[in-house]
DNA sequence: TCTCCATATTTTGGATCCAATATTGAAAAT
DNA sequence: ATTTTCAATATTGGATCCAAAATATGGAGA
C-alpha cells in the first residue's frame, strides 16, 4: 500500500503541490485512513510529501536551490558508492548492469518514458547496492524519490532519452575496466545534465 | 510528543534493542496509540526505530558496520557543509559557536553527560546550518540522531569530554581564520576519536 | 521429565467514531 | 459594491473499538 502511494507520488499521478485529501485517498487505496497516515508519515520523512498541522499533506514540491541541493549531495554520496562498489564488483554484477542497460535501451527505442524511469534507476541501483553500504545506497534512493515526480518530464523529451544510453554505455564501460574515477566522471555529467535539463522544466516560482 | 519520544531513544533512556509496548508507551506520553504509531514511523524513517510486520517496532540497534557507514557518510556530508559554510560565516555566527563552545565546556567541566551532549551537538549544528543547505543540515542530524543512544557512553569518560572541548577550540580557531582545510581536517580527527571509541564501546554481536 | 500441541492471553494492525480546527459561504454593515 | 462577521461544512487529529497475528500457558502423551 505505501508502495502503491509512493508510485502515484514519484510517477507524477499525484502532482507536486496538490493538496492530499486522505478520505479520498484511503478510498481509492482501499484501506482506513490510519494506515494512510502512517504511510504519509514515513513518506514525510523521505521528503515525498509535506505536512502542515490541522492543514494536511501536500505532495511536495522542489524549489530550484532543492534541486541543486539534492543533486550535490546525490553527488558526494553517489561518488562514494561507486569508489566502493568498483573494486567489488563481480562479473555477475557487470551481466547484472549489462541486464538494466538493455532494458533502458528498450525503453528508450520504445519511447516508453515509465518504463525507462524505472529501468534507469534499476541501472543505478544496482551499481550502488554493490558498494556493500546499505544505508548509503537507502539515503541515495530516497534522495532519487525526491526528484522522481519531475523525472518523467526529462525522459518525455527523445534527445534526452538517447543521451542517457549513451551515458550509461560510458560508465559501464568505465566500470568493466574497473575504472573508478571514470565512472564517477561519467556519471557526474550523467547527472549534471540531468540537473541543467531539469532546472529549466521547473515550475516557475516555488 | 514526537520530540519527547525522540529524545527518550537518543538520550537512551529506551535501550536500544528494547521492544516499544504501545500501549504502556502511548499511556506513558498521555496519548493514544494512533499518534503513537504516526511518531514511530517517523522515526523509523530516521532510523531510530526499527519495525517488523505483526511483531512491532524495537529500538534501534547499530552494528559495527553500521557505526562505520554511518560516520564515513557524516565525513562527506559534513566536509561538505563547513566548506560551505566558512565563506558564509558571519561575526555573529562566530559569536554563536562561541556560545555553544562555551556551553560544552561548562558541561564537561561539571561532567553533565546530557547537557554535554546538547551543548556538542548545537555547537555541530550550528555550524552545519551556516552551509544555507537545509536538507543536508536535515540529513546530518538524522545521522546524528542514530548514534545519539551511544554517544551518552563516550561522554561518560571524562579523558573524552576533556579532549572533545580541545577539538572544539581547534575547529573554531580554524573557522576564526576562515580556514576550512584546517577546520574539516579538525572535525574529521575530532570524528575519528569518537568512532574509535564507540568502536569498542558497543555491544559486543550485534 | 520432556516434548508437542491446543488454547488463552497479549499485542499489533486496521476500522470506526468523536472532537478540534480550518475553510467556505452567506448575510449584514459600512 | 466591498468588506466583515458569523454560521455551516469539510477535513484533519485523536480515542476507542474490533480483528488478526504472535506469544505465552498449560495439559496430554511419549
Amino acid at each position: 500500500m505505501l508502495a502503491e502511494l509512493r508510485r502515484a507520488i514519484t510517477t507524477g499521478r499525484l502532482r507536486p503541490g496538490a493538496p492530499i485529501r486522505q478520505d479520498a485517498l484511503a478510498d481509492e487505496l482501499q484501506v482506513s485512513r490510519v494506515p494512510l497516515r502512517e504511510a504519509l508519515k514515513t513518506l514525510e520523512g523521505e521528503g515525498l510529501v509535506t505536512h502542515q498541522a490541522h492543514k494536511g499533506y501536500c505532495v511536495a514540491t522542489l524549489s530550484l536551490d532543492d534541486l541543486r541541493e539534492v543533486y550535490r549531495i546525490r553527488e558526494l554520496l553517489e561518488e562514494e558508492a561507486v569508489r566502493r562498489a568498483v573494486p567489488l564488483l563481480t562479473d555477475a554484477d557487470l551481466d547484472r548492469l549489462e541486464a538494466a542497460q538493455r532494458d533502458v535501451e528498450r525503453a528508450a527505442a520504445a519511447g516508453d518514458v515509465l518504463a525507462m524511469a524505472t529501468a534507469n534507476r534499476l541501472f543505478h541501483m544496482t551499481l550502488f547496492d554493490c558498494a556493500g553500504m546499505p544505508r548509503l545506497a537507502r539515503l541515495i534512493r530516497t534522495l532519487w524519490d525526491t526528484t522522481d515526480a519531475y523525472r518523467s518530464m526529462y525522459y518525455g523529451d527523445g534527445g534526452n532519452r538517447e543521451r542517457v544510453v549513451k551515458e550509461h554505455r560510458a560508465t559501464l564501460d568505465a566500470l568493466r575496466r574497473r575504472s573508478a574515477d571514470e565512472a564517477v566522471a561519467t556519471l557526474d555529467v550523467h547527472r549534471d545534465h540531468a540537473v541543467t535539463e531539469l532546472q529549466s522544466l521547473l515550475p516557475a516560482s516555488p
